[in-house]
DNA sequence: TACTGTGTCAAGTAGTCACTTGATTGAGGA
DNA sequence: TCCTCAATCAAGTGACTACTTGACACAGTA
């Protein structure tokens, strides 16, 4: 017989073995799919094919779905945290924050999908650190104002929220941006142009002085 | 015999035929089945069950779930229709906006959900029309503009898109509203406060004037 | 009374999903 | 050289999904 050594088949699959590489490959390719779809309408199969690894490596490394979910919220919290917490202008931020349109749209997306799956405190993960980080925007709001630099009648809470969503709306709004502007919402050049005015609406507030 | 009538056994199930009011129980359903999950996440056992019919009737009356998807934009266009076309004071209609969290936070989320399922012009089947209605708000900008009482270096088409942004954050951003304000995004008094506060910022930026 | 078409239903069907099982590979230590 | 264990893989599995099939009930009409 031709078979006397079972010539144990040298199955050309298999990559060089590296822990580490291997997470981030999944991590890198479970951001985008779930920015692109959320969590509902995301697939581990998408997902471990664009990693270019094995469906079960998932549940080997993150213990499922849910779990890679996490992992990618934390990693997207330590990016936001930096963006807000830099000791800049504050129309200086927030223009910043919309531009984030253009640097990390898959974030801005994520961020955006936790607010529809959201359903009452306690169902999101990382609500009490984003209240730390942001309300320390809404404290810098708080102080203008008592300088008078911002009128009395504002809420800085409202404002912070106000000013974060407007300055999300061409990731978060594509469609409606479509509509009014005529343009389209991921080109570059319109993005620069309408951080540049939410960072000015800002100012008309009263953000910028001194 | 004692059958002597075939007595037609009388199945209990089988409601009283009414197409109209089958479509509409179907409708409401499927709206907050929606709203609730977005496309991908709606289930149209749920639907079905929620509205207490046939699942085979969603394909019946919508032709599938697309169908049924397509049903419901369009009945959320005529209300979002009527409530930007009223002849109001601008900062009156934007306090409107915010306050559909409260009278139809489905459509609001419907409108939420589209924006992250869109995927390019084409794709929005009501992009058109929600231009139109719109480009009207932001040309009574640009008129009040060219009559200053509007900052010049403003584009009406992104104060636009701010303002619709920021008045839907409530539900379109939950989650960051329970962080920064530390209330409950749902609570009607805090959505009136936040209704005050976006038409507020409307106004000091000069879209009150007589 | 019989016929016809519309509205309704129960019971599929094929496909997809998240997740599981069990085996194989290689590196490092005994 | 053999053993052990972490890393990887292929091939399931059962649950669930959108959608289909085929039959039946009722209302109107002839």
């Amino acid at each position: 017989m031709s078979t006397s050594k079972p010539r144990r088949s040298p199955k050309p699959q298999e990559r060089q073995r590296d822990p580490e590489r291997t997470r981030k490959l999944i991590l890198d390719a479970a951001e985008a799919e779930f920015a692109a779809h959320g969590f509902a309408g995301a697939r581990t199969g998408a997902i471990a094919a664009q990693a270019g690894v094995n469906q079960q490596l998932i549940w080997y490394y993150f213990d499922g779905k849910e779990g890679l979910y996490r992992a990618i919220a934390e990693r997207w919290q330590e990016r936001e945290n930096d963006l807000v917490t830099q000791d800049l202008p504050m129309t200086e931020q927030i223009r910043r924050y919309a531009l984030e349109a253009l640097h990390n749209p898959n974030g801005v997306r994520l961020l955006a999908w936790g607010g529809l799956e959201y359903d009452g405190p306690g169902d999101d993960l990382d609500q009490e650190r984003r209240s730390d980080r942001l309300s320390g925007f809404a404290e810098r709001l708080r102080a203008r104002q008592e300088a008078g630099d911002l009128p009395a009648e504002l809420d800085p809470a409202c404002l912070t929220v106000m000013l974060m969503a407007a300055a999300m709306a061409t990731v978060s709004l594509p469609h409606v941006v479509a509509g009014v502007c005529g343009t389209d919402p991921r080109d570059p050049e319109f993005v620069r142009h309408y951080a540049d005015q939410v960072a000015l609406v800002a100012g008309l507030l009263g953000l910028d002085s001194p």
